[in-house]
DNA sequence: AAAGCGCTTTGATCCATGTCAATTGATATA
DNA sequence: TATATCAATTGACATGGATCAAAGCGCTTT
């Protein structure tokens, strides 16, 4: 473990500034100490989709060490100035080697990962744009509190839920229209969390399914 | 791992049998041993997106065992009659905890299944209907010969590349128009395989203006 | 301030797919 | 041979989002 934390890297960048790209080999995998990583998938025509939003105290790429020829399946850049900590997936492998429980705990992450997934995929194809923005924003909620910041460019929450940022533009007019919700820049207030919660799974399942 | 072997059961499902249901508590995995097995998931409008078809001599389900709360995501029903081998989690996770090999080898394949599901992310949002029903058939057939079997209906196939099954049959027609290939019944015979990878990838691109 | 530059919003229009409905075909049942 | 059933096809039509194009808005830079 010493081995790993020493000789494990902090890495600082600017944002938008990229780690790595898509088809690069994979050796190394991070942990998020500040800011977002995002995460996308390249199209040849050069149209990207966002496929995670890495947020901070978050790992990710810790699931391709595995692979016979490791490379990464999508490309990550920084969104606003972001701080990570980088660890060299070879000395992890070496842990986990001594460690079942450790082995146990990356299985379960990857399951978890797995069913995320699953969940997205059923998102794109049995729910509506407006089913996905209003379970996006619903997400990004505190429980507790109905003020809080996106954070995050518009145009690539856009891209995370597979929508243009055009109409994710004119789905957020419509529930304003609504009074389900205000935002103003990437302040959101929300006025009617349950109608927001309706218009998320009106064609979505009960969370606890899944 | 004679315990495993021993707690095996072998189980016999008809055409349309159902394994399991979306939701149900997950403690066991599966072997297929003959026929194929349908996973898929469930809107409560009823509409259902088949997530994967698995092929004879391939696992489901092994996926979920550590999960806290493990529970099926999808359903599960055979395609034809079909044969599977049933193992208990529990006894299989004991095994696990005595050998990390076997503990890699899992690994592995939970990051195989981790980037598929990131490829079909990103052909259900970055890829049109076309090319994902050239994709599944260049799929479905074997390297070196042009004349094969679908082995599953139509309107599965539809599902598993979330497509109706209308469309379906209309891109189909059209590719038999443009001398690509020919389907009587259930048989494919594959005419233009270059054609076929064209549509599969270049599809969805804009047409380069001179 | 003014100018420049992304991002976001808005409007007008288009099109790939979905929806609905009817027909045909294929298989099984009586 | 009739009949019920279910899959597959075809046609007519509707529509959610995409696309294209033009402002508007909030920045930073000069």
């Amino acid at each position: 473990m010493d081995r790993v934390v020493q000789r494990a890297k902090r890495i600082s960048l600017v944002d938008g500034e990229a780690l790595f790209q898509q088809g690069d080999t994979a050796t190394r995998f991070y942990l998020v100490v500040k800011g977002h990583m995002k995460l996308f998938r390249l199209a040849p025509d050069g149209n990207e989709k966002v496929i995670e939003l890495v947020d901070t105290g978050h790992t990710f790429a810790e699931a391709l060490m595995f692979l016979e020829q490791p490379r990464y399946p999508v490309g990550a850049v920084a969104l606003g100035d972001t701080e990570l900590i980088s660890v060299d997936a070879a000395d992890f492998s070496a842990i986990l080697r001594d460690s079942v429980d450790l082995c146990m705990a990356l299985l379960g992450d990857m399951s978890f990962r797995l069913r995320s997934l699953i969940r997205e995929i059923d998102d794109l194809s049995l729910h509506s744009a407006t089913c996905r923005v209003a379970a996006f924003i619903l997400a990004r909620a505190p429980a507790d509190c109905d003020d809080f910041d996106l954070e995050i460019p518009k145009h690539v929450i856009a891209s995370r839920i597979s929508v243009k940022p055009e109409t994710f533009s004119r789905i957020i007019k419509s529930l304003k229209s609504r009074n389900v919700l205000e935002i103003r820049g990437s302040k959101v207030h929300l006025l009617d969390r349950e109608a927001l919660e309706d218009a998320a799974d009106v064609c979505g399942l009960p969370v606890e399914a899944t």
